[in-house]
RNA sequence: GCGGGCGUGGUGGAAUUGGUAGACGCGCGGGAUUCAAAAUCCCGUUCCGCAAGGAGUGUGGGUUCGAUUCCCACCGCCCGCACCA
């Protein structure tokens, strides 16, 4: 529960934390102890943007919005601790985590290095990769340069085996995420060896199929390689193939379709085991950031270097062979990645690919030409941003003494208040005082770092903050013993990687200064969908342009089978079921249903219909719809009598069977389950006539909706009696005997087709069973005298009759 | 290209280990109530058929007494990653 506080509440957030209060209002109502806390990712870019457009200070913007949210968030009644509610721009929050990372940085786990980032020139500012679109920066549309600046750096790598490791426990996360993090992190295991080249430099390359490296034909390096820069600098037609290759488009779409493209370099490689030479190319499609930015190609096993040495008539040797006997057959125009037995491989020939992985790296090893070598996807993250509203990065830079830590009984290095957004670029670097610190190791005049952290490092701790807010340290680490890891993390599929991944390492890396014992900060993960909306639009076409315009869902309105312009005659298209975007206009403000339809009407429809983990698309008619349960339950309410008398059994099994199963589809996030089991009740105990049976209906359907329907359920509560409030009440007890029917519905079969229900007594034996099947009228005439071969009863489920 | 997921009525979706497909909600149709409407209540609602009956869970096959569920092939949609050597 940290969201950022963009201005106001979505439906995104309701139906998020109407699961996340129904699990906690549960969870308390079964005894436990329950930390269910709010809090504010408040740092990052849209506050300074709003600063930019309007002129306010991202600080009180910020805090304006987070006043506005919280009070929406009440209005929907979640029950939350606000007693620990932070905000990531409190300096206390912040401050702690400067300190953190100072801890960190001693610990060998920050460092600072030069490299390559997006440089917006207008706004002078940094930008991710996502804030890139089509080249141009997302704000400003000006060209991105890229820039090399010194920028910090967290060494996540450190922690990559661990991360990849860790992801096996969690079985509580779903798989598709831990599948995501597993490429992410990206391990591959292979061996990494030297060309020697005919220009008397060495070319290291990396191969994950060091088994087909009698079948490499021609060496191949990225455009940014050393070896193709140095020949660039004597040789102009090397220069404009560099150049071609980086103004490849950089789009999903481009990369499919790009063509292989090579450049032979003239120089050879001499193979280390056969000794042959083999030539030397720039290819587009070798990546200098991966493994070593050079390859061996081996066209016969790898699709690209297939169609690498097709284009530049390369020899194509088959060195895996799915039957050794046709070794030489010709290849059917394409590479064969598949497994099977080595041949035309020297030493190597009828070996499996996995033994000749190793026996090559053994002997690339024993002799000394190469190493098995594992490589990582995964980067070190970059923290770095040009920007004002973040946590300053606590350290400061002395021509003396170099980079050296604020110490810590300096901490919070507080943000200036008196900053200026009217020109781009980073207020901290140009506040006339801010940056001019002495140094705190030498006393002469040094500059404050001026960059600011990620906001990912914000999000990436707060849980252990929610345990426990001491003033004088981050956490208390028995308090986070005790409360950690998070049992039901809730969230959007978006955080399947970043986040989830930075809060992973976050705590490893805390746990590994000693900091705090947990590992994993997240014991279960759950994934929700997203609210979609149909969308309305008109499209405009001109000579030369078209254009598209949306409205909202209440600037139109449905007239028969068409949906027009609210109070016109003119139609708008009616398009797909998408998550609600504003650019899309299909929003529905919550504050505006709570107003019509109340809170618990809201928080009933986000539960029902839809699984959690799939989309829910919003719909008036069924807003409408929860709108009159909650009426519906009210009158049903509104007719409990304390005193009524008579025993109804039938409805007391139902209301014991529905408390077990409500229990059990909450505790497995089956909400939309749970509400089709109360509807049942609800129905069933309408229809029953007044009896002390439905007065311990109604009481029981009460504490029922009790976590889903909170208002509505004190309300009820108080009126019939209840001592306290039912969010302190415990939930209802299960009588076991109640829970099984004494009759059953047996299903009678013929050949596995339905012919005939009876009813008999539950757990009636085989053979009595078989004998009412065949005393069936409808069985007996669908048989029609044929002779039965065979008779199958399932006890308490079917007969089927077979001839 | 690689990886993952999903296909069930008009619609959102239910369906223990393979055992009565369509629970429950929405919508729709009919009726009651009302001067009328709203609200509410009752009945109906997979398809074909007057009915008996038949068909039916993306398509085609398979295993089984019995398949939404298991296996094989295919089609469609969605998501993630991507020249990762």
């Amino acid at each position: 529960m940290f969201p950022y506080p963009s201005g106001r509440i979505h439906m995104g957030h309701v139906r998020n934390y109407t699961m996340g209060d129904v699990l906690a209002r549960y969870q308390r109502m079964r005894g436990f102890e329950v930390l269910h806390p709010m809090g504010w990712d408040a740092f990052g870019m849209p506050a300074e943007n709003a600063a930019m457009e309007k002129g306010v200070h991202p600080g009180g913007w910020t805090r304006q919005n987070i006043a506005q949210m919280k009070a929406q968030l009440q209005r929907i009644g979640f029950a939350l601790d606000w007693t620990r509610e932070f905000a990531t721009c409190d300096p206390e929050y912040y401050g702690h985590e400067q300190a953190l990372f100072a801890d960190l940085y001693e610990a060998g786990l920050v460092y600072r290095k030069e490299s390559t980032v997006n440089w917006d020139p207008v706004d002078m500012t940094v930008l991710a990769n996502e804030q890139v679109i089509d080249g141009k920066g997302w704000r400003s549309g000006a060209e991105v340069e890229k820039r090399k600046l010194n920028q910090w750096f967290l060494k996540i790598t450190d922690f990559a085996e661990d991360l990849l490791a860790g992801l096996e426990n969690l079985e509580d996360w779903p798989e598709k995420v831990r599948l995501m993090q597993e490429n992410w992190i990206g391990k591959s295991q292979g061996l990494e060896f030297s060309f020697d080249l005919s220009n008397g430099e060495r070319v290291p390359v990396y191969t994950t199929r060091p088994d087909t490296i009698f079948g490499a034909s021609f060496v191949a390096v990225a455009a940014d390689h050393p070896v193709a820069q140095a020949l660039a600098m004597n040789n102009c037609d090397v220069a404009s193939f560099i150049a071609r290759c980086k103004k490849g488009g950089t789009t999903a779409a481009e990369l499919e379709t790009a063509e292989k493209l090579g450049f032979d370099t003239e120089i050879s490689a001499r193979h280390p085991l056969t000794g042959a030479e083999l030539p030397v190319y720039i290819a587009n499609f070798v990546l200098m950031d991966y493994g070593t930015g050079a390859i061996m190609g081996v066209p016969g096993h790898d699709q690209r270097d297939f169609d690498f040495a097709t284009k530049y008539a390369l020899p194509i040797t088959r060195v895996v062979a799915s039957d050794p006997a046709r070794a030489d057959d010709p290849f059917k125009g394409e590479a064969e990645a598949g497994d099977g037995v080595i041949v035309n491989s020297g030493f190597l020939n009828g070996m499996s690919v996995d033994d000749a992985i190793q026996a090559v790296i053994t002997r690339a090893e024993g002799e000394g030409w190469g190493t098995g070598r594992t490589v990582w996807r995964l980067r070190d993250w970059g923290v770095s941003r040009q920007r004002y509203w973040g946590t300053p990065i606590p350290f400061i830079h002395c021509e003396a003494c170099g980079v050296v830590p604020v110490p810590k009984d300096q901490l919070p290095v507080t943000l200036p208040d008196d900053v200026s957004f009217d020109i781009p670029g980073n207020p901290l670097e140009r506040h006339p005082t801010w940056k001019h610190v002495d140094c705190p190791k030498c006393g002469r005049a040094a500059l404050r770092e001026t960059d600011t952290l990620d906001t990912f490092v914000d999000s990436s701790w707060y849980f252990l903050r929610f345990a426990s807010q001491p003033a004088d340290r981050p956490f208390d680490p028995e308090e986070v013993a005790k409360w950690m890891p998070v049992q039901h993390y809730i969230g959007g599929i978006e955080h399947a990687i970043l986040h989830l991944l930075y809060a992973r390492f976050w705590t490893r890396a805390l746990a590994h200064i000693g900091k705090i014992t947990v590992q994993e900060p997240f014991a279960a993960l759950f994934t929700q969908g997203m609210v979609t909306h149909e969308t309305y639009s008109q499209s405009t076409f001109g000579s030369t342009s078209h254009r598209t315009e949306y409205f909202s869902p209440d600037e139109v309105e449905r007239r028969g089978n068409v949906t027009y312009i609210k109070g016109t005659d003119e139609p708008v298209l009616v398009g797909r079921v998408i998550k609600m975007s504003k650019s899309k206009k299909n929003v529905v403000d919550p504050d505006a249903i709570i107003a019509r339809h109340g809170a618990d009407a809201v928080r009933w429809f986000m539960l029902s219909d839809s699984p959690p983990e799939r989309d829910l698309p919003w719909s008036d008619a069924g807003i409408e719809g929860c709108s009159r349960f909650v009426q519906r339950l009210w009158r049903l309410f509104s007719a409990y009598d304390a005193g009524a008398v008579g025993e109804d059994k039938s409805l007391d099994r139902k209301t014991h069977q529905t408390i077990a199963a409500v229990a059990a589809d909450i505790e497995a996030l089956g909400f939309n389950k749970a509400v089709a089991r109360i509807y049942e009740l609800t129905g069933a105990a309408e229809k029953s006539a007044p009896s002390a049976s439905r007065s311990a209906a109604i009481r029981a359907l009460v504490h029922m909706v009790a976590p889903m329907m909170p208002h509505l359920a004190e309300e009820v509560w108080a009126k019939i009696g209840g001592e306290g409030l039912i969010a302190d009440a415990p939930w209802p007890a299960v009588d076991p005997a109640l829970l099984v029917d004494d009759e059953v519905t047996i299903a009678l079969q013929h050949m596995g087709k339905l012919r005939d229900t009876i009813t008999a007594p539950k757990g009636a034996s085989k053979d009595a069973l078989e004998a009412l099947a065949l005393a069936s009228a409808n069985l007996q005439r669908s048989i029609d005298g044929a002779p039965v071969r065979k008779v199958i009863v399932v006890p308490d489920r079917l007969v089927n009759i077979v001839t």
